[in-house]
DNA sequence: TCATTCAATTGATCTCGGTCAACGAAATCG
DNA sequence: CGATTTCGTTGACCGAGATCAATTGAATGA
């Protein structure tokens, strides 16, 4: 069942957005909502992608490996944005598991009609094609960070993604649980931990999940050295 | 100039047999051949996405992060293998910095008449569709092993992916020289050297570029296991 | 409200892989 | 063909971050 805010994100992601108003409804009528708790498995790497995901409440974490610590976050999906796209449209094995984090609603559109839709839209298609792009050099600049970087900048250059201000102070609240942040930078909680206070003195003050940069510039300029 | 061998590979890439021959052979007339020699860079990260590239002969890393020594290879590219094509598509800027692996010829595809002939022709976008899916996979893959396996494990999987028989003995040869495998696997060679002196102990046997398995199947199970 | 559970921090220790340095082995070039 | 440079290996050492363990702090629920 689609609520009023849900039919927002169907027009507004990035996954729909692109395509003709009688295409996405078409899909649309093909979809249906599913619910999970905190921690329910969505689908398991390997499994068949018979269908695209579109994040409607809470949020989905992205995983490869073994659950239990030992797993690498490829990404988390926050609301109006969709997941296991790629891996419908060439066909292949789903490449990452997908968790809930916290209660959460995704709208599963089938592959069938989907990749017809793909298939006879030439509009949705370059959509996509963007869309996928993106992905392609979001996982890249995750790459680099994570092999050639130390976790205080990891955390450093996380906090900056977060706020619009560039510079000078801001405040800002973190996205979700440390755990997980910890996770998607590619380190322990404990790291974590001693990044926050490692970047204590370069004025970013944490309590919980406000968190407070004092100088952006100087954040930055510590991200880019070293 | 386009060799007789070259347009084997225009007609074979993924970048171009998706596409019908009329957009295929309009392309080529846009384009033109460059050579590099070894080490020369084609292009740097964050530079304007004007062409999309086609390795005709030798081949070309991608990486991110600053050359000397600290860097994260993203791939290497072989003869047939297309590169820059996300980043011209979505517009962006490049997403890596590419450099020739030893004497490399390359067709270059200006950025204009190749997003023209995307946005006109489906079936073309439908083929970069799946290969950028592909590509994604790929990536996808990587970050798993650099972040969750130790170096033997990882030389493991790299050589397991270079011989077609997955199980019994095989002889392989390396397909670069070990720096850029070391590289491209996230690790020092001295690190390599003492991986490779690790699997020893499994049956493989190396010898300069040569390297002999002796067991297919003993290898794969290290690899899962651990 | 207090009890229980889970999240986060802190400290102590360990280990894998990086770094530095020296050496041996190929490839390249005159 | 030997001389020079580059590539690869080996050894000794170091350090960032993982791991283990204990504690504190915050959320959840009867």
């Amino acid at each position: 069942m689609l609520t009023q805010e849900d039919q927002i994100f169907t027009e507004t992601s990035p996954l729909l957005a692109g395509a003709p108003e009688a295409v996405r409804s078409g899909l649309l009528e093909d979809a249906q909502v599913a619910a999970y708790a905190n921690h329910e498995a969505l689908f398991e790497h390997g499994g068949a992608a018979d269908h695209v995901y579109l994040v409607l409440s809470g949020k989905v974490q992205l995983y490869r490996g073994p659950k239990p610590g030992k797993h690498a976050v490829l990404g988390v999906m926050q609301p109006g944005m969709a997941f296991a796209v790629g891996d419908v449209i060439a066909g292949e094995r789903l490449s990452a598991t997908a968790e809930a984090v916290g209660k959460t609603r995704v709208l599963m559109i089938p592959a069938i009609p989907f990749v017809a839709a793909v298939e006879s839209d030439k509009t949705f298609a370059l959509s996509l094609l963007k869309q996928l792009s993106r992905d392609l050099h979001q996982v890249t600049d995750q790459i680099e960070c994570i092999q050639l970087k130390p976790t205080a900048q990891r955390l450093a250059e996380f906090l900056l993604r977060l706020t619009p201000k560039t510079n000078g102070p801001s405040e800002i609240i973190l996205p979700f649980e440390k755990a997980l942040i910890a996770a998607y930078l590619g380190m322990e909680p404990e790291s974590l931990s001693r990044a926050f206070k490692d970047l204590r003195a370069l004025g970013v003050m944490n309590r919980g999940r406000k968190t407070e940069i004092r100088d952006g510039g100087k954040l930055r300029s510590f991200c880019d050295a070293a």
